[in-house]
DNA sequence: ATCATTTCTTAACTTAAGTGAACGAGTTGT
DNA sequence: ACAACTCGTTCACTTAAGTTAAGAAATGAT
C-alpha cells in the first residue's frame, strides 16, 4: 500500500528511508466503507485526501438532486476549495466503493512542511500541474457535445465508465441518464452500419 | 499602474520599497495592442501573463473555428498549461483591447523567488485558489443550462457581456451566436410578461 | 427467498440548441 | 465614397437533450 504512495511522490520529490518513517508513522492511512460522507454541505473541514484504493465522489445537490462533479481514483488527490477558502463547503464527498485514503489536515501538512521544506514544494509543484489539467479538462467539456465529451471519457477514462451508475455518469457529463442512455444507444447503432 | 500590481499582490504577501523597487526594475510592463496574438499553437513558451489593463482571451482552433475558453481583465493572472508541461501548446492568446500586461518568462521569476523566498510562496497560494475558482467555475458550467450561465455571467462578470464580441461570449458559453442571440431575446420575452 | 428500492432503459412528447441562409448595421481598406 | 468584410440578428428546419411515465433489471434488506 505504502508503495503506492511512494512511487508517486517519487515523480516529485526523493525521499530518504527515514523521511518516509516519519510519513508512515502519522497514521495517515485509513479504511473507508462504501457509501461514507467523507465531507457534507456547510461542514467546515481542513481535511485533503489521496485515494490509494477505491473511488470518491464530489457533488453538489441542487433542487434535490445530485450533481456529480468529480471522481477520483487510485493515486489521485483532492483538497476541497472550501480547505483553501476556509468557508463551510458547498458540497459533498463520498466513498463510491471500499476505499483505502491518505487523509491529512492542515495542522498535520503544517508540521510535515515544516520539518521537510521540500514536501511544500511538491505540493506546489502538484498544484500547478492539477490547475493545468484542471484548465484543459474544463476547456475540453466547453468545446464539445455531449456524445463527444462520452467519447472522450470512453478513451481517457474507460475504467469510470465501468465502475461507476450510469446515473453519476450522466451527471457528470452534465445530462440526464435517460439522455446518456439514449446518446449510448445511437453510438451503438452508428457503429453497427 | 504600479499600484495596481502592488496591490493585488499585497493580499498575499507586503513588500518592502526596496523589494518593489526590484520588481519595477525588471521590466515587466508590456503595452500590448488589440489584435495582437501573444501565444501561437505549437509554439513553445515559458511566459505568464498579468493583465493590468485590458483584456486578453484565450482560445482554441478546432475544425477552422475558434472556441474561447476564457477572458482576463484587469488583475486576473494567466499561466498557460504548455508552461507548466513545457510542452508546445495547444492553443492561442491574444488581446482583445489594448493591453498593459505583465509579462514574466520563467528565468525571471526563478531569479525573483530566488531573491524574495517569499515570493515563491505568494505564487504557491495564488495557484491554491485559482485551482478552487477554476474548480467551482467548472462545476457551476458543468451543472447548467446555456440560459443559466448567460444569466450567471450577466451577474459575475457583467463588463464582459459589454467589452467582448458576441460571438467569442457564445462560444465561451458553449454555444453558438444564433443561439446566444435567440437565447438573449428569450430572456427578454420573459422579463417584459 | 421475497419484497422493496434503486437503477437502467425505452418511448412519446416538449423544448432548446445546431445548421444554413438571408439581411441590415457597422468597420476596414482602398 | 465605395466595395468587401465582419458581426449580430432573425427565420425555417433539423437534431438532440429535457421531461414524464412505464416497465425491466439489478441491488439490498428482512
Amino acid at each position: 500500500m505504502q508503495d503506492i504512495l511512494f512511487g508517486f511522490i517519487s515523480k516529485y520529490i526523493s525521499l530518504t528511508e527515514e523521511e518516509k518513517n516519519v510519513l508512515l508513522s502519522l497514521e495517515l492511512f485509513h479504511s473507508v466503507k462504501k457509501g461514507t460522507v467523507l465531507l457534507t454541505e456547510g461542514q467546515k473541514t481542513q481535511n485533503s485526501f489521496f485515494v490509494l484504493k477505491g473511488c470518491i465522489r464530489s457533488y453538489y445537490i441542487k433542487d434535490g438532486e445530485e450533481k456529480t462533479t468529480a471522481f477520483y481514483t487510485e493515486m489521485e488527490a483532492l483538497t476541497p476549495p472550501c480547505v483553501i477558502s476556509r468557508t463551510p463547503s458547498d458540497y459533498y464527498i463520498s466513498c463510491n466503493e471500499d476505499c483505502i485514503l491518505l487523509i491529512s489536515d492542515a495542522d498535520m501538512s503544517e508540521e510535515v512542511n515544516s520539518r521537510f521544506p521540500k514536501f511544500e514544494i511538491m505540493c506546489m509543484k502538484f498544484s500547478e500541474e492539477l490547475l493545468a489539467k484542471e484548465r484543459i479538462e474544463f476547456d475540453e467539456f466547453k468545446t464539445s457535445s455531449p456524445e463527444q465529451r462520452y467519447l472522450n471519457l470512453l478513451q481517457k477514462r474507460p475504467d469510470l465508465i465501468q465502475r461507476v451508475p450510469q446515473h453519476q455518469l450522466a451527471s457528470y457529463l452534465g445530462i440526464k441518464p435517460q439522455s446518456l442512455s439514449r446518446l449510448r444507444a445511437r453510438i451503438l447503432e452508428k457503429s453497427k452500419t
